[in-house]
DNA sequence: TGACCGTTAATTGTATACAATTAGCTAGGA
DNA sequence: TCCTAGCTAATTGTATACAATTAACGGTCA
């Protein structure tokens, strides 16, 4: 049986192992849009009781990603193209506003770590590690998220940037992007270091919609 | 004892019914921040067992109000005037947007509806009936929400507006404001039937500017 | 006195039992 | 043939039983 403890030393509730690997499975395609989930199987399949099923799926139905007809079961919804695109339009916005309030919140500690992300980025880029620059380039706008001071502008980005990670992680494929989105956020930090609010704020704007950009050309938008 | 269903003839599900009685009561500071939520006693309280409590609690969780320490218990997050003002700035990017994607998509069926808000909106405001007029006023931006075509910015607005529920109904207890929100609501509807997108966005981002600057100058905000 | 360790009570985590609801099928009649 | 009533199986909703974890108390020993 596939047990969802692989590392079982690890103790994590098995509602949150179940919600981790339902939101994965479904942002990646793993089940069909409409189709139907249900709790016996997925409870069997991963080796747990209805109960955590039950909790993850309702929290899956909070973040969007399924819907739950009561009394009937539960739905993927999954994430569509058009959503995809509507949360970049948006982040459009919002990565641009954190920027710009990191600049008023951001501690030198914020600021140290943000360096070092950077950092390790080019040495990874040097030796075309891609993995790890996708990695580092998640870590990059988390931790701008965090350095923002806003409970819920951080609680909104990060969601999305989860939603669209399974995309993102493929826009850093090609070494030329993958470059010029450091090159953007080296920019982005340096305002922030001079607490520019306005170029900060339009710096991260622009990267998000050259980050637009290099998808649509590649057809992963729209 | 002080059951949950006090109209029974309706048949949610009790983890909705305890999930929103919960809400409400934290955004409406019946329970105090970082009170413990032990999920026998609210069970108990409310008629029901932990199941739906257990459910309802990882659902607030999820909607940032409740935190979860595992093996531990919940404890009230609620939302700080730091939040409310966040949720505003937020909003005045994002009402923009949606009033623009609105002009793209809105049918006669949505415009139908925003018109008639209005339209006993302004009845109500002759009778000066505040209680009304304010949910006429939430009925017109969950609508628009409605309108704009896209999932996921309705599923943010959505949020942010129950957020500041508790806070938005005290804003239209003064006739001058409540007006002055009425008309504003007419502009937009004009622009969204014109279809002409930068002017409602322009028109939607200073209705919640002038929405916000009245709750400053009456010390709900900062 | 103070620190450490084991016991215990309270609380959450998980599993399972039972109730309610839904949907699909079958049988019967017009 | 078509429609409907009612039965049945499958699934979710709720409650409860049991396991695991935590924290607080108390006692013992240095």
């Amino acid at each position: 049986m596939n047990d969802v403890g692989e590392n079982k030393n690890e103790k994590f509730p098995l509602r949150d192992k179940v919600f981790n690997r339902l939101r994965d499975d479904i942002l990646s395609g793993k089940y069909k849009v409409n189709e139907e989930l249900k709790e016996v199987a997925i409870g069997k399949t991963l080796g747990v009781s209805r109960t955590p099923v039950r909790e993850a799926l309702r929290q899956l139905e909070l973040e969007g990603l399924v819907t739950i007809i009561p009394n009937k079961g539960a739905y993927v919804k999954g994430i569509t193209k058009e959503d995809i695109h509507d949360i970049f339009v948006i982040r459009t916005y919002l990565e641009g506003l954190c920027a710009k309030w990191a600049c008023r919140h951001a501690d030198e500690e914020d600021l140290n770590t943000l360096d070092e992300i950077i950092c390790l980025a080019e040495f990874n880029a040097a030796k075309e590690r891609y993995e790890q620059m996708a990695e580092l380039d998640s870590k990059f706008h988390q931790t701008l998220y965090n350095a923002c001071g806003s409970k819920m502008l951080r609680h909104i980005l990060r969601d999305f940037h989860q939603y669209v990670e399974s995309v993102r992680k493929q826009t850093l494929s090609r070494s030329e992007r993958a470059c010029a989105a450091i090159e953007e956020h080296k920019a982005i930090l340096e305002a922030i270091k001079n607490r520019d609010e306005e170029l900060a704020e339009k710096l991260s704007c622009e990267h998000i919609k050259a980050t637009m950009a290099n998808l649509r050309t590649r057809g992963l938008l729209e």
